[in-house]
DNA sequence: GTGCTTATTATGCGGTCGCATAATAGCATG
DNA sequence: CATGCTATTATGCGACCGCATAATAAGCAC
């Protein structure tokens, strides 16, 4: 094989760090979302990522800062996807909570495949303390962009107050819980629907319809009393 | 060891199949309680319930149809727990349905095993065709009975009519979405908060705050239009 | 008791797993 | 062109996996 020796072509490429990082965050997506929790293996990672095992533990403290990294770069993504447009709707507070929950329930957010990567991610939650960590700081960002935005709704003249924490709560269970419920039977009902739930239930609190959730005025400390 | 021969104990007991059928199931869900996903294992159940594993393929048709078995009878156990309370209430449908959201927040609801548990048989649910046929069922009777209690809140004077269905949809998201985080976070809130939002909502429907879920009178087919 | 049914166990096989360790080679630097 | 750093591969080991198959024995009918 003496011609070959000329043009052998290298074995391996040497990757810059970083970008052989990304290259095995988008692996262990793909093998995620089309394996659920038997794509979470250092051996098939690492061939879909068409490199062998040693690169992971050698580039990440070991599967489970891998696993991590694709929850935070995923997380990262899916926000930005529903930020972006609410973000865009610059006047009415209604409008732009609209835009974030259409976005929400658009066809590439209800993917079965990025269900199943999400199952995965909550499961490892208790035993992996790094993904863990990433979800805390992910759903701080979350639970900012919600509460901007009906922070924005509270200051609407004729929208009577409410509590900006326990309403993100609510609403924010209200979107997971039909997103859940989406994505485990897509026939059940349509996308259009739950964005219609989603827009009734701002409405609701903008109207005052939730007595638990509206902001009293508060009396004076020395007033208070609990009841027994 | 001549002694031992009169006394000799039996190896293993002789159970009736129904029996067996039932310890493996509470092995199955001990598995998965504990161990998550890695619990479902033939070997791993086997050894919990203190049996062989050939047990597992001899009394179900294989480790599906025992996974959904178990499936279907934590279910059972969860909706009854809820839907007794619920039902107990003869008289105010808002009461019935508090009922109902205390039960299905109460702390044995909550459990962080169970929510374990629960993630398993969401994972499976697109792979395991047997899965997906228990899981037909339990929907049903979960949406019946919720549909049930909506019903009767319904039929109360003062109230707006509303769509059964479609207000069925939105209020289990919403229980499903706060079950999920109180179950992934527990410290995020409390669970007389996620009971509070729930009556909020219920609240919500009865008066009226809800545009989308109004039952509008139809207009006769005849003068139906479409808007384009 | 005796025998039959079948619930139950024991064992072996091929495969994949994570992990550790040693060898290799790309590539920048001089 | 030589050299060193380190990204990368290759390989072996022990453990667990599901599955299949043959052997065993419990307990009921007679």
């Amino acid at each position: 094989m003496r011609r070959s020796d000329a043009a052998a072509e290298p074995k391996f490429r040497r990757a810059p760090p970083d970008a052989r990082r990304e290259e095995l965050i988008a692996a262990t997506l793909a093998c995620l979302s089309r394996l659920g929790h038997e794509g979470v293996s250092v051996r098939r990672i690492s061939a879909e990522a068409g490199v062998s095992m040693g690169l992971i533990t050698h580039h990440f403290l070991g599967i489970d800062a891998l696993v991590a990294a694709a929850y935070e770069s995923l997380a990262e993504r899916l926000l930005a996807q529903s930020r972006g447009p609410a973000l865009a709707v610059a006047g009415d507070p209604l409008e732009a909570l609209h835009a974030y929950f259409s976005a929400s329930f658009a066809p590439r957010a209800l993917d079965p495949a990025i269900f199943r990567t999400w199952l995965v991610f909550w499961s490892l939650v208790p035993h992996s303390p790094e993904l863990r960590t990433v979800r805390e700081r992910v759903d701080r960002e979350t639970r900012a962009t919600l509460e901007a935005l009906l922070s924005r709704l509270k200051r609407m003249p004729g929208v009577r107050p409410f509590k900006v924490g326990a309403a993100r709560i609510g609403l924010s269970a209200l979107m997971d819980g039909l997103w859940v419920e989406l994505s485990l039977n897509p026939s059940s009902f349509e996308p259009a629907q739950a964005i219609a739930l989603c827009d009734d239930w701002v409405h609701g609190l903008a109207t005052g319809a939730f007595p638990a959730l509206l902001a009293l005025r508060r009396a004076p400390l020395h007033r208070r009393r609990r009841r027994r």
